[in-house]
RNA sequence: GCGCCCGUAGCUCAGCUGGAUAGAGCGACGGACUUCGAAUCCGAAGGUCGCAGGUUCGAAUCCUGCCGGGCGCGCCA
């Protein structure tokens, strides 16, 4: 492995203390920052201004004392001091090169790392009730919990992507008598909806295949007959749905399955052995107020029947006990206000509620032609997920779903996302990808076979163009790291806007493919290194790297 | 009323766990194809980081208050 400039840093103050010149014991976290100004090095870090407070001598003392170790170590090609105790580092352009082969040893491997040492995450997503189609917003939810999975694996995580399906309660109930009803006005009687039925073509059709598949095994159809059909058909339109957009599950966790083997029961005991359980009006509640709630919560209503919270303090014991390091729940914004009672929860059953990590998902506006999309939810009026994907294709919805941070609302343009021009994000970053494979490929109707690394003298590219796309292409392992550690897939797409953008203009002033073999090969060598990375990165995102366009 | 999120260029947004003179893209304007994909590129323009305080060597970033927008506050799921 290649010293990172943390190792770099580190090494010096090692020597500095060596030498005496530093004394303290417990050093700060090393921060190394690539500065936004090429006058400012490659990296700079601050550690002598952290010191100063300890050490009691102005900090530019001891930068200057750390920067005069940091030249002894190689492939530095000048260190110093600046502001008020920056040290700036300037590399030589051979240690960008030999970073330039990583990418080619490492292959489909650059980029990861092992920051994770093999914890175990899981991560729940999507979650949406089988009582309908899913729309827009869980997209979004689907495109952020796979490629978040996909990154924390790159990370080092031992990840399981996980879907909780709420086929218990009320909702499901009313989806199954809704295709009742369906069923009773396709066998001609005079039937009337009453305003929480769901109305969706989609229940029609369940109607249909029900009565084409089940009405000769009996006319009388028991309602959790009908119900666990419906539950099921949409299920498999979910789960095709999902498919087409990419995104498979581990684990189907099934809510019934908490109820049938008696855990909602069980945790309420426990509870209640832990003195969080009392009983009011006929219900019985759960104290959640002593544990950082703002109102306790119901967890048995009047009439007996368990409430939706009360499954999931079970789901949340259960998944707390199944020995992930961490575990994340992938929410529409909307359900914010539940998250002060899960936490009660955890907490109560004596766990550490920094398990969990809660993930919201801002609205998607869609926009056509630069007006918003109504999204009412009633009457059949969303948006769905499908149609979307239909329209746009899966690589736009999902890379347009990664455009922005989690928690920021997100304007889709859906002229935008199709339009195949360098404006849309999407396509200029698959753009720059194909355009490299048609070198590539031109290269080789030439007669030019893919220079290796032994057979490439990548000293030849000395311009600035070049090193400054080297560099980007060796920040991508940071990249990758940061954007796992912090959750934050988004930051991957922007990456990749960012290196096609370098590419694109590089390409424009420069010929790859050209008379001079030496640079015709180191160029090529660059080239393959981009489209590794342009891969390696869009595989996390989800989105396909396609060869022509 | 209480809680969470957001407020950065005309628009859409970055800004990595507090760093140096706040960055992209788009739009608008003006340019570039006999040569590897012009499906691209080049150029200049654009800012009181919502407002006011505070913390410190240093704040878009952390704290407090206010303003504006979204969402949530059920014995619903």
């Amino acid at each position: 492995m290649i010293a990172t400039a943390a190792d770099i840093v580190r090494k010096a103050i090692e020597n500095c203390k060596r030498a005496t010149t530093i004394k303290t014991e417990d050093l700060p976290d090393i921060i190394i920052e690539k500065p936004k100004r090429d006058e400012f090095g490659d990296f700079a870090t601050n550690v002598a201004m952290l010191l100063a407070g300890k050490e009691g001598k102005p900090p530019r003392q001891i930068a200057e004392a750390i920067a005069k170790e940091i030249r002894q170590i190689e492939n530095i090609k000048k260190v110093e001091v600046a502001g008020h105790g920056f040290i700036n580092i300037f590399m030589d352009d051979e240690y960008w090169l030999s970073l330039l082969k990583e990418v080619h040893n490492l292959k489909e491997k650059y980029g990861t790392s092992d920051a994770g040492s093999g914890k175990k995450v899981q991560v729940e997503f999507v979650s949406a009730n089988p009582t309908g189609p899913l729309h827009i917003g869980h997209g979004r939810g689907a495109a952020v919990g796979d490629s978040l999975a996909n990154i924390l694996k790159a990370a080092g995580y031992k990840v399981v992507k996980e879907y909780y399906v709420n086929d218990a309660g009320r909702q499901v109930y009313i989806l199954g008598e809704s295709v009742r009803k369906r069923m009773e006005e396709l066998q001609g009687k005079d039937v009337e909806f009453s305003d929480d039925y769901y109305k969706g073509e989609y229940v029609k059709e369940i109607a249909k295949d029900f009565l084409a598949e089940r009405s000769s095994a009996g006319k009388a159809q028991s309602t959790s007959t009908v119900q666990d059909f419906a539950c099921e058909a949409m299920l498999e339109r979910i789960k095709k749905d999902l498919q087409d957009f990419g995104v498979e599950f581990d684990n189907w966790f099934s809510e019934k399955t908490l109820e049938d083997e008696g855990l909602v029961n069980n945790a309420i005991e426990e509870l209640r052995k832990n003195g969080y359980i009392y009983e009011d009006e006929g219900a019985v509640w759960f104290r959640t107020t002593q544990l950082g709630d703002d109102k306790d919560r119901v967890l048995i209503k009047a009439d007996n029947e368990k409430t939706y919270f009360a499954s999931d303090i079970a789901y949340h014991k259960k998944k707390a006990e199944s020995g992930f390091s961490t575990i994340v729940n992938i929410w529409g914004a909307d359900h914010h206000g539940y998250e002060a009672r899960v936490r009660a929860a955890l907490k109560a059953f004596g766990y550490d509620d920094n398990i969990l990590k809660i993930i919201f998902i801002q609205l998607v506006a869609l926009l056509r032609n630069g007006v918003q999309v109504p999204m009412g939810k009633r009457e059949g009026e969303f948006v769905t997920l499908r149609q979307v994907i239909d329209e746009v294709g899966k690589d736009a919805c999902r890379f347009f779903f990664l455009m922005r941070k989690s928690d920021a609302q997100l304007e889709f343009d859906l002229e935008l996302a199709k339009k195949q021009a360098p404006e849309n994000p999407v396509f200029y970053v698959q753009y720059a990808h194909a355009r490299i494979c048609s070198i590539i490929k031109h290269a080789k109707e030439n007669g030019i076979s893919l220079p290796t690394t032994e057979g490439v003298d990548i000293k030849l590219l000395s311009l600035k163009e070049e090193l400054d796309i080297i560099k980007k292409l060796a920040s991508f392992p940071d990249i990758v790291k940061g954007s796992a550690i912090a959750m934050e897939p988004h930051r991957i797409t922007f990456y990749l806007q960012e290196l096609a953008g370098l590419f694109h203009p590089y390409y424009n002033k420069n010929r790859v493919v050209a008379d001079d073999k030496s640079l015709t090969n180191a160029r090529l060598y660059l080239c393959e290194a981009v489209k590794r990375v342009m891969q390696n990165g869009l595989k996390f995102l989800g989105v396909s790297a396609p060869e022509e366009m």
